[in-house]
DNA sequence: TGCGACACG
DNA sequence: GTGCCGTGTCGCA
């Protein structure tokens, strides 16, 4: 591993080689566009492409300090490569104005960092940047090159490596020819090759069809290159695959010429003219001022370097002087900028003094010092935090790092004191540590001064992609977060670093929260709950492994039964489980009418099967088939294989920072889709019992959540009424759509009602209903137009979400919560429809998950106030599980209607409806 | 490893 | 030339 570039630091330690930077302005630019929502500035000026490019350009300079910097722009449409195949970059897009108004912005930006652009005619930015690594490298350049494009790692040697966009657009990854070959296998140079072989859909790169990644790998590591591959066909393994090899040596051969970077491109640029003086000047405050970068603004202006002047830092709390903190950000950047004669700098992150506590006479020392705000991270010896062995605390504060460690004399009881209200502690995934200590007898409450960035920074955006620490710290702070392992003990002095990290993470992603509003739902709902889930996560909920053992061979018995049936039918065996196989014997053996395909075959999805029935009795028994050997893998064994056998119970995980509407999700195993809708399956829940013989399971659900969400959203009389008159709402719905009285309703009309009421709360579309009731889809069209006639409300609510959406790029809940849907200005209709349902469904949805989390923290706390026993055990979206005794079920029942039908006042009420039963099933 | 199928709200 | 919202898990190719 060469990884000594990534944590070196330029300023401790002169490197005399120069280092020359080399942008792909165009993928970078490109990337940020389609990466991050649709920002304008105050003049209605789209700039989220160009903000993300120097988001991106202020983090490379600011890790590697390279000494030259250029960036590289295609130029026009025509490159050399059209000559050899015309269709090359055939399935790409037109840009689309708002992205390619924005370019000219982005040379703005490189000209006020006083970074030249280069292009050249002809060429791609990539020719470009091959052709100056090469230049440089034989000066004697250490070179980077920086890029979105995997195929700009066929430059990489151990003078040149590439830095490359993970996710996002600051996410990034180095690669020298180690990691190259660590992630692909492959050397540098054969990347050229893999593309060759699998080619590239975004630039129309034909590749061998049938030929993905895996394949392409697997050949190359065999022969080595394309030509060798192709001259050695005889000696592929798999008959499909040497007869495509065969019929596409020529596309091989031409996807690889095409995948070449060309570096041979006449230049009138010396790289030595590159010069990069690492010193923001202030015409880019300038620059960022007028696009509106409020937010670099600050950034830049807190890592002016403002040493040789002290006396302009302004600190109202008059406590440290030796940086400038958060909340002094704003006040500090006027002085920074009107001061305005010299240049400013950027700074690589603070190292901060580090102790290690191992001793009751060191961590009596510690809670002397300690006081205020502290980062904590849990170090544990492995990644899975209900089994993890907890091994020591890495602590931060803004000035000290500590690691406390529980390898001696020490016991986490020691540590006790951290969790009182003394100290404001930041983590990262609290319910994980309340998890954790769990495990060593200690109860952490919410009274106790918290601050989650997971949580929190998943509110400032849900669908931000994978929320890990490292990418946290890169993202919002642009810090080079250190390599170590977080699933396992040591490199706790760079935890402890971290921990420090984690307080400015917390005043960064707290003014977010503040600026969106969502400190309520953050402080009052997301935090405490997270307490809520981890009792939740640790009680777990008692499964009957006997039972449900029974019930598998039962199933067993009949899965066998049925499989000789549809062999009979069939006249032969098959593996039923095969989509492909069971396409075959369905639609040409016995020649039944194929309704649609799928990408690999036909389809024999249950809608479509449900259809052919009629024609043949195998149908159903495959139908049959399908049901039962979902309930068997999934329910029977899958179930058995995650109960522990000491307790006889399972536990789900909760994910609370997941979903883009804000829901739940649970696995390991998903507790929330237990089966209920057919009986063989519902019979399931009988093995989920409660944890005592005289205990009992007890659930509530919302009724009709979501529809009496609408109508308080949208404020339509007739929705609104109906619920105010407890009516059925589907009969209601029938009856007022078909024009009848309630009692004419027949079942087929409130059949239909229901899909309608369904399709609404999803973002309707003609399609979608028309799929859904095996209508044509002029015939939904026309349930909807009637539906929209007669709730006029619901379609100008429908139609102002849309719009809001598209104004702001976002869409919200009750409680604020903040959905971004950057698809809304898509040109692709399928992405933009998309969008918009999106924009109709998640109000609804999020909304409904806002009242549920609600309603969980409120009950919590009124349970830990009582004297009961009983205990929540799961939530499933719109319905919370309980067990407690029998002898308190009526208190338990009272107390959780009040709180769940009490949790928001709408314009209608919440209706909840209380089950009780001796083992979930009965629950009904 | 991606996809189809199917379990839930 | 489309396809109703949000999830997780299994088996196949």
């Amino acid at each position: 591993m060469s990884q000594t570039h990534a944590n070196s630091e330029p300023h401790s330690e002169p490197n005399l080689r120069p280092k020359l930077m080399l942008i792909d302005g165009n993928s970078i630019t490109y990337r940020a566009f389609f990466a991050l929502p649709p920002l304008s500035n105050s003049q209605g000026q789209f700039t989220n492409a160009v903000y993300g490019f120097t988001q991106m350009l202020l983090k490379v300079l600011q890790t590697e300090h390279p000494t030259h910097v250029a960036v590289a722009f295609d130029a026009g449409k025509q490159t050399f490569r059209h000559r050899v195949y015309d269709e090359y970059k055939g399935t790409r897009q037109k840009t689309p104005s708002e992205l390619s108004e924005q370019f000219p912005l982005v040379r703005e930006v490189l000209e006020a960092f006083e970074i030249p652009a280069l292009e050249v005619p002809e060429y791609e930015a990539d020719d470009i940047i091959g052709t100056l690594a090469t230049n440089a490298e034989a000066k004697g350049y250490e070179v980077l090159v920086v890029s979105g494009d995997k195929d700009l790692l066929q430059l990489v040697t151990n003078q040149v490596n590439a830095i490359l966009t993970r996710k996002g657009v600051t996410d990034v990854e180095r690669y020298t020819p180690e990691s190259v070959f660590e992630r692909y296998e492959l050397t540098p140079r054969q990347i050229i090759d893999l593309k060759g072989l699998m080619g590239d859909n975004s630039d129309n790169i034909p590749g061998v069809p049938g030929v993905g990644e895996k394949t392409a790998i697997k050949l190359l590591k065999e022969f080595g290159s394309v030509e060798a591959v192709l001259s050695h066909i005889d000696d592929v393994s798999g008959n499909k695959l040497k007869e495509r090899l065969r019929e596409n040596e020529d596309k091989a051969l031409m996807s690889k010429q095409l995948a070449t970077i060309f570096c041979e491109v006449p230049i009138n640029v010396a790289v030595d003219a590159l010069t990069y003086s690492g010193q923001l000047t202030p015409k880019v405050l300038t620059v960022f001022r007028k696009l509106g970068f409020k937010s670099l603004v600050d950034k830049i202006s807190r890592e002016i370097d403002f040493s040789t002047n002290p006396s302009t830092v302004v600190d109202g709390k008059g406590g440290e002087t030796k940086g400038v903190d958060e909340d002094t950000a704003s006040a500090t950047q006027e002085t920074g900028v009107s001061s305005g004669d010299g240049t400013l700098t950027t700074k690589p992150a603070p190292q901060t003094p580090y102790q290690l506590i191992a001793t009751k006479m060191e961590l009596e020392q510690l809670w002397r010092q300690l006081r205020g705000e502290v980062g904590v991270i849990p170090v544990c010896d492995g990644a899975d935090y209900h089994t993890a062995n907890l091994e020591g605390f890495a602590i931060g504060t803004k000035s000290a790092c500590y690691y406390v460690s529980f390898d001696g004399e020490l016991e986490t009881t020691d540590v006790k004191p951290l969790w009182s209200k003394d100290f404001e502690k930041t983590v990262f995934d609290l319910k994980s540590l309340v998890v954790l200590l769990d495990a060593h007898g200690q109860t952490l409450t919410p009274d106790g001064h918290w601050f989650d960035v997971l949580v929190s920074s998943y509110l400032l955006n849900p669908s931000d992609g994978e929320l890990t620490l490292q990418n946290l710290l890169e993202r919002e702070l642009h810090r080079n977060v250190p390599q170590c392992n977080w699933d396992a003990v040591g490199d706790v002095e760079k935890k402890s670093q971290v921990a420090s990290w984690l307080l400015e993470l917390k005043h960064h992603i707290n003014a977010g929260l503040r600026e969106q509003e969502l400190d309520d739902l953050f402080y009052k709902v997301e935090l405490p709950l997270e307490f809520v889930l981890a009792n939740m996560e640790v009680l777990g909920f008692r499964v009957n492994s006997e039972r449900l053992k029974g019930i598998g061979g039962e199933l067993q018995k009949q899965l066998e039964h049925l499989t000789e049936q549809i062999y009979q039918h069939a006249g032969m065996e098959f593996n039923i489980n095969s989509p492909k196989q069971l396409g075959e014997v369905l639609f040409e053996k016995l020649g039944l009418p194929a309704m649609k395909k799928t990408k690999t075959g036909y389809s024999t999805s249950a809608d479509v099967l449900e259809k052919l029935a009629p024609y043949h009795d195998i149908v159903a028994d495959i139908l049959q088939f399908r049901q039962l050997g979902k309930l068997q893998s999934t329910y029977v064994e899958g179930l058995l294989k995650v109960i522990r056998p000491e307790t006889d119970r399972v536990h789900t995980r909760f994910h609370q920072a997941l979903t883009a509407t804000g829901r739940l999700s649970s696995s390991e195993p998903n507790l929330q889709n237990i089966p209920i809708r057919m009986e063989e399956g519902r019979k399931l829940r009988l093995a989920f019992e409660p944890t005592y013989q005289d205990w009992v399971i007890l659930s509530a659900d919302y009724s009709q959540v979501e529809l009496r969400i609408l109508a308080h959203l949208s404020g339509d009389e007739a929705l609104v009424q109906a619920f105010r008159n407890d009516e059925d709402i589907h009969t209601s719905t029938a009856a007022t759509v078909f024009g009848v009285a309630p009692e004419e309703v027949t079942s087929l009309m409130r059949r239909q009602a229901k899909a309608v009421n369904f399709g609404i709360v999803y973002g309707i579309s003609d399609y979608g209903l028309s799929q859904n009731l095996n209508i044509t889809r002029a015939e939904a069209a026309r349930f909807i137009e009637d539906y929209f006639s007669k709730f006029p409300g619901v379609a100008n609510y429908m139609k102002e979400i849309v719009e809001g959406a598209r104004k702001t790029g976002y869409v919200t809940t009750l409680l604020n919560r903040r959905r971004y849907l950057p698809d809304i200005h898509s040109r692709n209709f399928n992405l933009r429809s998309f969008a918009e349902r999106t924009a109709m469904n998640t109000p609804i949805q999020g909304t409904a998950a806002d009242i549920i989390k609600l309603a969980m923290v409120r009950i919590d706390q009124a349970l830990r106030e009582s004297d009961l026993q009983a205990r929540m055990l799961l939530q499933v979206h719109d319905e919370l599980i309980f067990e407690c005794p029998q002898t308190e079920v009526e208190e338990l029942e009272a107390l959780v209607h009040e709180k769940m039908e009490n949790a928001l006042t709408l314009s209608v009420p919440l209706k909840v409806d209380v089950h009780v039963g001796r083992t979930w099933y009965e629950a009904k």
